[in-house]
DNA sequence: GTTCTAGAAC
DNA sequence: GTTCTAGAAC
């Protein structure tokens, strides 16, 4: 028995305020150190039982643990359960010593497993023998069978330490716990899960655990993309969601639902603000008219583009008007809709995707001001102002001009929007320029003259994307073949205009069209990306590009626009993203944004050459994770030089150096080194159970 | 991207 | 003579 309790001499007056306290966590969580740290500063006697430990050094069995756990209550100690714990059934028999003299609380070490692995593999002389290289694959095992102990087994505080912070906070906690003090009952610290962390990849490999669910309060994984019930509510208000589902042919269908919002995502729309009816003081009514008969006259010429009317508030008047008017023209519910919601947060806000998005400039097409203006300027980032002042210096009202945003642009990664159309209307406020002094006549010529200046400008980008937006594309993204995935992220920045279009639409095609490579055979899975070669597309009426896709290189944009035509290739369709085993080990620079989810056995007889070795073993090869933090950062990823491509083989466990392929191979097939603490940070590698049940 | 193959490396 | 690489071809 493992007694390290401080003092034990005035134990009997403590009886009624002993704690038991399981600590659950993974190798390498810290809960040694947890207990090591609060008994020596605590006052109160504490015990600590530790299987590992508790046969005269050695391992014991629960049953020991049970028993050793009671007699130091009995003994008017407080006791820290330190074994793992981390199932329910392993937590079940400790609860039991609780009583009504005894407060039961669980400390959760829910850390990074990538913390508690790198630190296990480090350890040297652990108590239960677990360091090394096999603790990678324990900790993995434990943690895939984690349930986090909830109060209803029975705990009356549950402390949850998602970071070192956190269990830094929780020590301080138990430290100060004097002999006769208790603490607050119920679930602490308990955070909603961080998604972001490859969880899209997590899904593919049915690995997404409890943690994430368990942990949720029933909302905290909400999808980003709201529902179709969302968007309607959002739009009329809550309770007549039903009703509008229902009405058919009544006036709420100017805006009925946006059924599956993902079958929205090829068509071209355009989401504008109502002009001039705000701070510029326009009439509500003479505007809705104004809109209605405009929204009429393009919505036919436009084929399936779509117009979506946005305001902020839900009881916007301007919003209710046009709708009513809408719903007795008859217009087209699923060409033209109302939106209630942030401009700049159509997609991330609202699941609505709209690739340009309308601004009630100022003549000045400046950023300032308030409304629209603003909070266009302000979400786009400087990018917008730049690429503005390009394309025109003022603008006179009636006026609109189209800027294509540049892809740096947070409104372009974030929300999809490709373009800006800043229109100027009529002002009616005496305090603006170009004040009209109600002249009506002359200010509604003003403000057609504005929605047909901003519709033709949508015109014109529909028209020139015509043959992309036409394609016969699945609902679907994309594909995998087998193995590593890249980004096709532009190179540089700097290119010339016809470049930048390429370049532009390539991304945004990327944006689509999501693709994952998979490939099987699963020791470790690493996701990541490698750079992305090609950054041309073969746009036929576009003879600025400097290279063409290969045939080789559109395998995965088919199988991406037709999964159904390709059901041996495809795993799993998901969402916007398609699933597929990869043909070959190395499949860089196919046509498409994707996603290579790689195991690291590299076990393979096509990977042949330095190139595919390098292209998944080096600085080449940048974790997915990684990608999208720097593209929210700082608008795009940069890429490696491709040099490194050519650099010497080496071992990406030990990381010895090996003259050629085959003997590195032969080399690879043997080495047990752990990996390194590189491939184990954030989260990059996966580990998966083989055949054998055993985990890498 | 892979395959093919000449010639370099061993 | 055989193994392996790297560039051309596809």
């Amino acid at each position: 028995m493992d007694v390290d309790g401080k003092s034990s001499s005035k134990g009997e007056e403590e009886k009624k305020n002993a704690v038991v306290v399981i600590l659950v966590g993974a190798p390498g969580s810290g809960k040694s150190t947890f207990c090591d740290h609060v008994m020596r500063v605590s006052t109160r006697p504490w015990v600590r039982i530790c299987q590992d430990t508790i046969g005269n050094g050695k391992a014991g069995t629960k049953t020991q643990c049970l028993t050793s756990a009671a007699a130091a209550l009995k003994d008017g100690k407080s006791v820290f359960i330190d074994r793992c714990n981390l199932d329910r059934e392993q937590h079940a028999d400790f609860v039991k010593l609780g009583n009504p003299q005894v407060d039961m609380h669980a400390v959760v070490l829910d850390l990074p497993a990538k913390l508690c692995i790198s630190r296990s593999v480090k350890r040297e002389g652990h108590e239960g023998n677990l360091q090394g290289g096999r603790a990678a694959a324990v900790v993995n095992r434990m943690l895939q069978k984690k349930e986090l102990p909830k109060l209803s087994e029975g705990f009356s505080r549950i402390a949850f330490c998602q970071s070192e912070s956190d269990v830094q906070a929780a020590m301080d906690t138990y430290s100060a716990l004097g002999p006769q003090n208790t603490l607050p009952s119920g679930s602490f610290g308990q955070k909603n899960p961080d998604a972001k962390v490859q969880l899209g990849v997590m899904k593919f490999l049915k690995k997404v655990d409890s943690p994430v669910n368990a942990v949720s309060k029933g909302d905290s994984l909400k999808d980003s993309v709201t529902t179709d019930k969302e968007n309607d509510s959002s739009s009329i208000g809550r309770e007549e969601v039903k009703g509008v589902e229902e009405v058919k042919g009544g006036e709420d269908l100017a805006f009925s639902s946006l059924k599956s919002t993902s079958s929205f995502d090829n068509v071209p729309t355009l989401a504008f603000p109502s002009i001039s009816t705000a701070d510029f003081q326009f009439d509500l009514e003479k505007a809705s008219d104004i809109i209605v008969e405009k929204v009429l006259e393009f919505v036919t010429k436009l084929g399936n583009a779509r117009f979506v009317l946005v305001d902020l508030s839900s009881g916007s008047k301007i919003l209710s008007l046009v709708r009513a008017e809408a719903g007795e023209k008859n217009i087209d519910s699923g060409k033209f809709l109302t939106f209630v919601g942030d401009i700049t947060r159509l997609y991330s806000g609202g699941g609505l995707r709209c690739n340009v998005v309308a601004n009630a400039a100022n003549w000045r097409l400046k950023p300032g001001g308030g409304g629209v203006n603003a909070a266009i300027f302000s979400a786009a980032g400087p990018s917008l102002e730049t690429a503005t002042m390009e394309r025109a210096g003022s603008l006179a009202p009636g006026k609109a001009v189209v800027v294509p945003l540049p892809s740096t642009s947070p409104l372009f990664c974030r929300e999809g929007v490709t373009h800006v159309i800043h229109v100027l209307g009529p002002n009616m406020n005496p305090k603006r320029p170009n004040f009209l002094n109600k002249d009506y006549k002359k200010g509604c010529e003003v403000l057609r003259e504005a929605y047909s200046a901003l519709f033709e400008g949508f015109a014109s980008i529909v028209k020139s994307r015509k043959a992309f937006y036409e394609e016969p594309t699945g609902k679907l993204g994309s594909v995998q073949l087998v193995s590593p995935v890249d980004f096709k992220i532009p190179r540089k920045n700097q290119f010339s205009n016809a470049d930048q279009k390429v370049k532009r639409e390539d991304v945004y095609e990327s944006d689509r069209n999501k693709k994952c490579k998979v490939l099987h055979g699963e020791h470790g899975s690493q996701t990541g990306a490698t750079n992305g070669i090609d950054n041309a597309q073969n746009e036929k009426n576009n003879g600025s590009m400097s290279k063409a896709w290969g045939a080789w290189a559109q395998s995965l944009y088919h199988i991406a626009t037709n999964p159904e035509k390709h059901k041996n290739d495809v795993m799993e369709i998901s969402g916007d993203i398609v699933v597929v085993n990869d043909l070959y080990p190395k499949a860089p620079s196919m046509r498409q944004l994707h996603l290579h989810v790689i195991s690291q056995d590299f076990n393979s007889k096509h990977l042949k050459n330095k190139k595919h070795w390098n292209s998944f073993n080096s600085a080449f090869f940048r974790d997915s994770v990684d990608v999208m933090e720097e593209i929210d950062k700082f608008g795009r990823a940069t890429l490696k030089d491709e040099d490194i491509l050519s650099m010497e083989l080496r071992c990406h466990r030990c990381r010895s150096a090996h003259p050629n392929i085959p003997r590195l191979k032969s080399h690879i097939g043997n080495c047990r080194a752990p990996f390194p603490a590189s491939l184990l940070q954030n989260g990059r590698l996966l580990f998966a159970t083989d055949k054998d049940g055993t985990n890498q």
